[in-house]
DNA sequence: TTGTAGGCGTTATCAG
DNA sequence: CTGATAACGCCTACAA
């Protein structure tokens, strides 16, 4: 007996136990408004009874308001519970959203973000953007895209300028920089802020990471060999910063003494280095609640805007 | 300019700038079954053109199969990646439903799993159980609801009765378990099997953990204490087996000279532990496959079904 | 092979 | 306050 008959029950069906039309359940259902007690109670009364269960698929087609937004973490859904950043801000999201009764899913694998109804985004290359039908708003600066694409960001290239200007005061004078992944936003932004103070720059002071700390090692070994005179290094991550402490101090080199390093982000790991790592913090608890909102009014047809947040200079011990 | 007029390009769209009707364009993207090949690349043209992208909340409502479905770890969402077990499920999940390009969610918060086709259901206790209006299917035993509810499920019983059966042959006369939540249908099932084999149980035989390292430890000295003259141990699972030897190594007990310890998974920890872990194997390999096939029965209409998965005894050095 | 018509379950807009 | 009635975007018999 295949399908043994159990249709699913519909609105229409509590319509007909509670002898109202399915309009007026459909009412007590989004929040009651307009509708007498009495019919409110036999609506009630008959959605327990049949046990009713709205369908998602309908209500959404019908233009219901989004209730469920994507977490789209371009780079690696792994790394969600890995990388502190993302983490943070997963929480704080997920925090913002149920405050709405809203739930975040976590898509993965190709057509990712097509199960749900509105769309946040991390860590997009240039390649992920482009015209999502959903509602979506990006986390960075969608390069190239500004102006179609929604979007939070911190201010990236004001606060490497903010550091390296920091380190350029404080005396230094060869400094090198640790980019993050040139095809990540940050990681350029980062980097153009590292030009903007440092003027013209020796190509010898320049190497890649990406964001790992395994990346901020290999860096530092190889900035050591390009430029061994270096006094200051900016990197662009707080993860890869520590990386660059570890090797710079295994050669030899102090810190700060020797070699200033700054670092970006004020992740947790900032405060327990040795020494403490002067950093750039980002306003992590504002992010959040700015990508919902901005996500909002998209959702409400307010052509994109981008919102960019400050962020501020840390000065500890290590810089 | 809210909303700047730039309305979603539906299917008829296409068919409009196609020359043909939307029935032929729907055929198209379902397969292209039945229709010519002239037709086929007017629309297929006219779909680069518009830039068409599917409603997914549309095609569902009309009956598409389902082509998102949720992973649903009642538990908790972080244990995801901490949790070797389910963390081995997901990718294994992931694999089977990006083969049928099927994306696996994540769904989390409140009503979770609404905004998705089909569920896949994990450490579900009894109150998690009841009658989703999706496809669902559970992995474990859906304890009382067994025929309601389709399943998929490692031989939780078989697999206790024999090692404890395993440790009784081995000449161990007080035999002590450290049991996994006995709210969740694997730990009860576990202890349910060391009954079978012990009979009658020394209820300071008997303590309850779960399922984490810690929870093994403490479990652990509490046994310790009630039966000091305990000659081994099933656990009900790998992670807390290894807070079990560690105990009983911190307690001045050899394993297995003095105590013999037995666990339950065959997680990666097992063959780091020294001595290595006697455990009981589950078939990691064909879980996920078997969920999805159920979960494509379940789609199907043919009512619910469950499947036990053997288990094998992995006999190393702990017992 | 193609098009027409009806329905999937909701929400929203109107008259009453 | 309430009930028709029309969308929403797509799928699928069924008829041509």
């Amino acid at each position: 007996m295949p399908d043994g008959g159990s249709r699913r029950v519909t609105i229409r069906d509590v319509a007909r136990v509670a002898g109202v039309s399915h309009a007026t359940v459909s009412r007590v259902l989004n929040g009651g408004r307009d509708v007498s007690v009495t019919a409110r109670r036999a609506v009630d009364r008959a959605l327990k009874r049949t046990g009713y269960t709205p369908n998602h698929h309908a209500r959404q087609l019908a233009g219901a308001r989004p209730d469920s937004v994507g977490f789209l973490n371009c780079v690696d859904v792994s790394q969600l519970f890995a990388d502190t950043n993302i983490n943070r801000l997963w929480l704080g999201c997920t925090q913002a959203l149920a405050d709405q009764g809203i739930m975040l899913v976590l898509p993965v694998g190709a057509g990712a973000a097509r199960a749900v109804d509105a769309v946040l985004m991390f860590s997009a290359r240039e390649a992920d953007l482009g015209d999502s039908p959903l509602p979506l708003v990006a986390c960075g600066t969608p390069v190239g895209h500004e102006g179609e694409i929604a979007y939070v960001t911190s201010d990236d290239r004001g606060g490497a300028r903010q550091m390296v200007a920091y380190l350029r005061e404080s005396g230094r004078r060869r400094i090198a920089t640790v980019t993050g992944p040139l095809d990540l936003p940050s990681g350029m932004l980062r980097l153009a802020g590292y030009r903007d103070v440092v003027g013209v720059v020796d190509p010898g002071l320049v190497v890649a990471g990406d964001y790992s700390y395994q990346s901020g090692v290999v860096a530092a070994e190889r900035l050591l060999r390009q430029a061994p005179d270096l006094d200051a290094v900016f990197v662009a991550s707080d993860l890869m910063a520590v990386g660059v402490i570890d090797a710079l101090t295994r050669a030899g080199r102090r810190v700060p003494e020797d070699v200033a390093v700054g670092g970006f982000d004020d992740a947790p790991v900032a405060r327990r280095t040795w020494p403490p790592l002067t950093t750039v913090r980002q306003a992590w608890e504002r992010i959040p609640g700015e990508l919902v909102r901005q996500l909002w009014r998209q959702v409400d047809g307010d052509g994109p805007s981008g919102v960019v947040l400050p962020v501020e200079l840390t000065v500890r011990a290590s810089a």
